[in-house]
DNA sequence: TCACAAGCTAAAGAAATGCTAAACTTTACT
DNA sequence: AGTAAAGTTTAGCATTTCTTTAGCTTGTGA
């Protein structure tokens, strides 16, 4: 359950959202001036915070600062039609998008769910069409998730890890079984194998190279 | 230091990032379309490429498929909210990653840091027009790769790594095979000469010189 | 200008490297 | 214990790369 802290001095507007982002799921904390929004942050860090420009205590940009100067949580401000033009500084101050009053609620969620998936994509790596996700320990080309073994997610995480980067056999087992294997054995050409065979029937070919006399690497696609 | 290509047509949007990523250290270039941004990257290949995908010219999928047919440079999408599910065409276009507009400014630098991260092999070297990444066992000649033996590839490694100096063959026996070969091989030459070729082919001749009488050397170019 | 050494080139055989399929072993779960 | 999934080993095959050979070209000094 995602919790959102609501900074707005208007009542009205306030029960609204309340309502509104109640319905969709989220837990709403209500705080209506700029210094009780701040003492609430710091009592139970929320997910996200939705933050009135026009309130009585405080100037909206100096809240935003000193929330992003703590903490990391994504800032969607509200802002009446006149202030327009201080998108540009409100952005620098810390906010992460802007809406104008008066809005859509649903285009309000929209944005919600743009900045949250922002902060959790966090672990998050990408080549090409081809997104691996490291926490979720989920692999994703076009869209499509992929069901790989765990030596074969291991393998491409590795790769992915630093792309382009050539890693030899023996980098290799190092990473995925801590020591170096027998000197003649072949098994990661074989995971290697299946990785691509299932990379391949996802559509994804051409990521997987092999560098010929020095090991692997997930590039840029290349024509097959 | 980074030089990056920035292009995007909102001047003002522009402007905050050229500012934010100046103070960053990096080097920015703009470009205010997608014709003229391909054209800037031709002169100049930069270290990364911010591509706004609301471009009034050329379609940004576009714009990053053809930069992807010629260049390894890294690329970071900017794209409108309501465009979220173009991301999967785009990735595949060839961008690296992407990002929802508004954002902040801090997590753009994030993503930068990582896509350069990624891209750096550690350690690399460059004459002329020529990049020898170790890392990545990639060799490039104005953006664009070329297929390398491991002989090869070492052998230009070892040329590149003092460059101008003349290389005997008995030094670069010593260093692609350990140990002196037989005194009638002619082994380097063959190697040499297969070398020779692949760079010329890629445009990248004058560069491999042969001192008569003494061995081999990479030098600045010269007239053929 | 000629002769000879040094270097270049092309081609063919040898060697190394990687791929694949299939059998076998281990592990996790019922 | 039985089953299914994952991991490993083996061995033969295909491909690339390396090396050698032999003849050709180029540069240099007499």
């Amino acid at each position: 359950m995602k919790r959102i802290l609501l900074i707005e001095d208007d009542p009205e507007i306030a029960h609204l959202l309340q309502l509104e982002l109640g319905e969709a799921g989220y837990t709403v904390d209500w705080a209506s001036g700029g210094m009780s929004g701040l003492v609430r942050l710091r009592e139970a860090v929320p997910d996200l915070v939705i933050l009135d420009l026009g309130l009585p205590d405080l100037d909206g940009g100096e809240v935003a600062r000193r929330i992003r100067a703590g903490y990391e949580v994504p800032i969607i401000v509200l802002t009446a039609a006149d202030a327009v033009e201080r998108k540009v500084s409100l952005l620098s101050d810390g906010a992460d998008d802007y809406m104008v009053k008066p809005f859509h609620p649903a285009e309000l969620m929209a944005r919600i769910q743009v900045q949250l998936r922002h902060r959790e994509g966090g672990e998050q790596v990408s080549v090409g069409g081809l997104e691996v996700h490291l926490a979720k320990r989920q692999v994703l080309y076009g869209g499509q998730e992929l069901r790989l073994s765990p030596k074969e997610f291991e393998l491409l995480s590795l790769l992915v890890s630093r792309t382009g980067k050539v890693f030899s056999r023996q980098e290799i087992e190092e990473h995925l079984w801590g020591r170096q294997l027998e000197r003649d054995s072949n098994v990661v050409d074989v995971h290697i194998a299946n990785l691509r065979s299932k990379l391949r029937e996802a559509g994804a070919y051409g990521y997987l190279r092999t560098v010929r006399g020095v090991g692997y690497a997930l590039r840029q696609r290349e024509a097959e």
